[in-house]
RNA sequence: GUGGCUGUAGCUCAGCUGGUUAGAGCACCGGCUUGUGGUGCCGGAUGUCGCGGGUUCGAAUCCCGUCAGCCACCCCA
């Protein structure tokens, strides 16, 4: 057991935890496909190019989080770090330009080689959805409104909150970048040391810095609000009030930013108190560059990813699972049959437990321990005479029926 | 990548300032009950005390290293 354990970061995931993802996972899918978004499986791993492309050389994704390794053949492969660049190379690899808009829903895991906490893993599983098409505010609109559905549906939106905020078209950004980046520098003595190298390469995540002195002075830094130009307040204004209509709580982060070139205007986060550090369980926001940065036609995006794991610690109580049905056959006379009734159980929609060995106690032990509803005790004698046992396992209760109305009696505990 | 805390049975943990056969509860297996589970009673099995090295007459206990987990930074889902 010493010797075989999973790598660093990764782990068996098993029971309950298995069936909190499974719902998380499922109650996204539905109610994505509600809204129209159709399902996308594209490989979990990529020529690494794809994603120094769409994440940049210098984010920290790209830089030290990677897995990557040269295949056999020679090429430079990179296991996904996030979903988004996929679906963007496989917009592009398949001229989906051609029928816009294209609404995508996708899950699955996402590798990253970071050193693990509560709610990062170096594998771990996303839901995502993303619009390709469509410029206007309606689709930010929707895609958030979806997210919230979805954070509804699974009972936890209560422990959420809805950030937003916008970073402007490209021309609004680049006047705020350098008005911020002359105010920080300005300031730089009373910087924190982290937040000096960001002034560098990524000065609006200096906004959201952690570092307690840093606070003051983003408090009175100049914000992102007063850079708008008419065109993208004006979409803020239309994305903010399309929410509000719909009945969406919100509230304006005027820090929240987000690190990549590509992204503009809406940008968003559901996040959480209860999960501790790792509090965005919804992130997105919209990236009209992001197509045309790959090599691909000009084409405006928005989408939102959800960590699953981080939802599913969410969940304060998991739908319950149908309980089965234990077939039993009491001697070595009712065995086979026994077999053909679960058969027969079953390919009528049943969920049923038949054990492999064990005398009737413990085989009893078992149905208790699966949760069983109800036992079909199988006896020769009983078989002999076209009969079997029914016991509820609830009550206690049991009486002989005919084998005939096996199934009609069953559907008193489905 | 940086810092702090932790690592004893399948799980949750106890084991005081080093002292000889390493414990409890839950779970598991068996029996009371050879055709009846969930409660009860009785019994049983299970550990290279994370791994490696060191100090010592003696290490689960002290020291160093390493790996892993947790928490925070960083980053993000």
């Amino acid at each position: 057991m010493t010797s075989l354990k999973p790598v660093r970061g990764t782990h068996d995931i098993m029971n309950e935890e298995c069936r909190g993802h499974r719902h998380v996972a499922s109650v996204a899918r539905t109610i994505s496909h509600r809204y129209g978004f159709a399902e996308i499986a594209t490989p979990v791993f990529e020529f690494s190019e794809v994603f120094r492309r769409t994440l940049g050389e210098i984010s920290d994704i790209v830089t030290k989080e990677m897995y990557s390794f040269e295949d056999r053949g020679g090429s430079e492969i990179t296991l996904r770090p996030e979903g988004t660049a996929g679906i963007a190379r496989a917009f592009i690899s398949n001229g989906m330009a051609q029928n816009l808009p294209c609404k995508f829903f996708y899950e699955g895991p996402m590798f990253r080689y970071e050193r693990p906490q509560k709610g990062r893993l170096r594998q771990f599983h996303q839901v995502g959805v993303e619009i390709l098409g469509v410029p206007t505010p309606q689709a930010d609109i929707e895609i958030i409104t979806l997210g919230a559905h979805i954070l509804r549906e699974l009972g936890v939106a209560h422990k959420t909150v809805l950030e937003i905020n916008s970073l402007g078209d490209r021309e609004s950004r680049s006047a705020y970048s350098k008005v911020l980046v002359a105010y920080f520098t300005k300031h730089r003595d009373a910087l924190s040391e982290n937040s000096c190298t960001r002034l560098g390469r990524n000065p609006l995540r200096i906004l959201d810095s952690k570092d307690k002195g840093d606070h003051e002075l983003v408090a009175d830094a100049p914000s992102m609000s007063d850079y708008l130009n008419d065109t993208s307040q004006a979409f803020f204004d239309e994305v903010l009030n399309g929410l509000k209509s719909l009945g969406i709580k919100i509230s304006v982060n005027p820090r929240l930013v987000r690190g990549l070139d590509y992204y503009c205007h809406t940008a968003f986060e559901f996040t959480t108190k209860v999960l501790g550090a790792q509090g965005a369980v919804i992130a997105g926001g919209r990236y009209d560059g992001l197509i045309e940065q790959m090599g691909g036609p000009s084409t405006p995006g928005v989408g939102w990813a959800a960590g699953i794991e981080r939802l599913s610690m969410l969940l304060s109580e998991l739908p319950s699972s149908l309980r089965p049905i234990a077939v039993i056959p009491v001697d070595k006379e009712a065995q086979s049959k026994a077999m053909n009734i679960a058969q027969t159980l079953r390919e009528s929609g049943y969920v049923v437990d038949m054990g492999y060995s064990g005398n009737l106690a413990k085989r009893m032990k078992r149905a208790d321990r699966m949760n069983a509803c109800v036992a079909v005790l199988l006896s020769g004698d009983e078989l002999g005479r076209n009969s079997a046992t029914l016991r509820d396992l609830d009550s206690g209760e049991q009486s002989e029926i005919p084998l005939d109305d096996l199934t009609d009696r069953l559907s008193a505990f489905r």
